[in-house]
DNA sequence: CGTGCTTTGGTTGTGCACAACTTAGTTGCA
DNA sequence: TGCAACTAAGTTGTGCACAACCAAAGCACG
């Protein structure tokens, strides 16, 4: 089958383009797309375990790890371990990361403007590629007990 | 905003979750998802540059010429500088390349079935997503050409 | 002809992704 | 109680992505 007709090509060139947008953007902040995404998920709620972020994200530790060391490394979280379960690791915002949120409030509204799509068409297509990714999960998983 | 609000990481997250879908399908045949996205374009037509395949997958030399060399040694593809301009190297398959189509050819049926989705649905979204790649591309372009 | 510009592909360095494995801490239960 | 099973996070190794830079080949214009 030819590469044009593929949904899954279409997809992971979005993903690449859309990211694409944001590194200038992001680029001023000092943040890449992932840091900016664990951002946001703290900015909700502050104080959220590795693994939490990681469910929220659907990334593993094998991303994260590094990845928020890199974050602790710019000032803009820190890690501490819970005194509750020495296993658990949790990341907190500092003044730096917090402050952040002032400056990146205009990014959503910015890729929004730079789509072209209206509000209606980007919601629709949200929650087709949420149930979209949610079906890819379960299939996977489906997939990983088949081969058990 | 929430992340769950945004359509980025939807796209982002569909992305991965289809990529990780692939993965134990071209495991078998010993291939990565960009690897084979690069075989799609050959089977379609063979011989091309590494630019030409640039523009197709939207990737740059710097992912390509790796990917490339590891697919070379792998025995899928040879490359050869181009006998009218040095500059360009051709890449073409091999006859172990051109054989993994006939195996892969399960593939893409497959990874349909396991969406769930009915064909007008995945047509719709594939050509979403290539026009709002497409707007991203000339959004990226256009902010590029504004920072000279 | 020659010199500077462009094109093509490659290299280097950074940062994801993710599989496979490791380590330390916790829990269940015989 | 003792220990096997489990869990959370981290480490290692491989393979993209992409920016920034580089070298060689080709080209254009004086």
């Amino acid at each position: 089958m030819a590469l044009r007709r593929q949904v899954c090509f279409a997809l992971y060139a979005a993903s690449r383009a859309t990211t694409a947008l944001y590194r200038p953007l992001l680029d001023e902040l000092g943040l890449t797309y992932p840091q900016y995404l664990v951002l946001l998920v703290l900015w909700e709620r502050d104080g959220r375990t590795v693994k939490e972020l990681g469910e929220e994200l659907r990334l593993d530790s094998g991303t994260l790890s590094p990845l928020l060391k890199r974050m602790e490394a710019a000032g803009l979280v820190e890690r501490q371990r819970t005194a509750g379960d020495e296993r658990v690791v949790e990341v907190r915002l500092t003044a730096a990361g917090t402050e952040l949120q002032a400056r990146a409030r205009s990014v959503p509204a910015a890729l929004v403007a730079a789509t072209g799509l209206d509000r209606k068409t980007l919601v629709e297509l949200r929650d087709t590629l949420t149930t979209f990714a949610s079906t890819m999960d379960i299939a996977a998983q489906e997939l990983a007990a088949k081969k058990k």
